[in-house]
DNA sequence: ATATCAATGTCGGAG
DNA sequence: CTCCGACGTTGATAT
């Protein structure tokens, strides 16, 4: 049993469950507790939450997470670098997490435990994901025609008052562009982004031309962006993930 | 073991785990798996993990969530409402979940399984928080003088060419008032976001006064504020849980 | 179903 | 460390 990479339990008692939640905090498991408990959070809001079956998530980096049973968030969390304690308190467990800055506290007080494990956890692979704004941007910059035929982007991040322009340029005619990606679906608050944008080129003696670029539009976008004089360019985001990448680097460090 | 509201196995082999996971699909537990996996997602993005030890997941309302052992964010994820699949490919345990619009798809190819368990959640209490922007607005309607002496709210959730505006009112001059409500410190996109509103009161005769009201504001949003002669008003959100609540409706339910 | 907006948003990157 | 903006944002609410 020296080999074994997680403890698991069924039904243990409080002095059980605490001694091993202690273990698991010692050596930067992954504490994974399904219990019957009430939680109370004070931090940057406050909230309290009546007793129920919850699956309990402590993570070696200070992660600390509350599911119920529905929705993708948990209800209650603290961020990683978060410092979790354990102890016995009338006979029930009290799990506490406590942030410094800011100051916030999660105290979770359990009735009673129905499973309690730990992992040594081995994971060395990062996400891998395409499909962002910044590979809309990258294909852009590399094939600037797919905005028009003549169109050559001047910078990226070009900063105005109203904030940063995702990619400037210009057209076949030499009129000035100003591209605003989204990824995802385009409602008003885009065209009202990239309206301010041109406030600082209102003056520009060859007229500015200003471009929505997303994968589409709302109907009250496309509305406000006609009246506005704007255009909109119908593009995908690139989902393609680099091939191979880390067998590359895998092979070239192990190579060395 | 009628009565038994969960199974836990350690080291199941696939058939078992295969077996375990569609009971526990049907019976709509909520399923959690700890294994060594890899992963795949397509749909509004796409994406791709390498192997690694991972929590897995599946909750009653159709939620999927793969949490690595850092972050509090899943590394992947599926939203309430989709369905999973589960089968065996080359000794494989394969999981996919599926939502149908927007089209999206999650694979989970499992090397080993490390523990298995299922759940029949009972779990009846939603969350109490306070501390949220609502939470400022009713506090400012019910007593406006915390804005400032003779301060009185005309309507809130106004609407401009710009978007709501969180309370409009008047100052004891008769000056409008915009007030933007953030109840985390303000940045420069608050500070934007409240200019915007101001541009449909420009021509009003009287003069119309910004107020931003937050906790706190940074730097460089208090300097944009001043340079558009706005004004900022330091308000903390309140964080007060309504006291008994629930008992009350309890007991109104219980004693009819 | 679609659109809009708050969130203990979280997270990463830049200054 | 703070600040700023993207996110497969999620989740709730109003239309």
């Amino acid at each position: 049993m020296a080999n074994m990479r997680f403890i698991s339990l069924e039904n243990p008692t409080s002095e059980e469950s605490c001694r091993i939640i202690k273990e698991g905090l010692r050596k930067k498991a992954m504490i994974i507790i399904f219990s019957c408990c009430k939680v109370r959070y004070y931090g940057r809001a406050k909230s309290r939450l009546g007793p129920g079956e919850r699956l309990i998530i402590i993570k070696p980096d200070g992660s600390f997470l509350i599911h119920q049973d529905r929705k993708v968030e948990p209800v209650n969390w603290q961020p990683p670098g978060s410092k979790a304690k354990v102890k016995i308190e009338d006979g029930k467990i009290l799990v506490e997490s406590i942030r410094r800055k800011p100051a916030e506290k999660l105290m979770v007080e359990m009735e009673k435990v129905h499973t309690l494990s730990y992992y040594l956890v081995k994971d060395v692979h990062e996400l891998e994901v395409a499909g962002h704004e910044e590979d809309m941007r990258r294909l852009i910059l590399e094939s600037p025609d797919i905005i028009e035929k003549g169109f050559r982007p001047i910078t990226r991040e070009y900063q105005t008052s109203n904030g940063f322009i995702d990619i400037l340029g210009k057209d076949e005619n030499g009129s000035l562009m100003v591209l605003e990606l989204k990824s995802r679906r385009a409602g008003v608050s885009a065209v009202r982004q990239l309206k301010r944008y041109l406030e600082d080129f209102k003056d520009d003696k060859h007229g500015v031309r200003g471009v929505l670029v997303a994968p589409s539009i709302t109907h009250d976008a496309r509305e406000l962006l006609e009246a506005e004089g704007l255009e909109f360019k119908s593009l995908e985001p690139p989902r393609e993930l680099k091939k191979g990448y880390k067998m590359t680097l895998d092979k070239f460090i192990s190579s060395r």
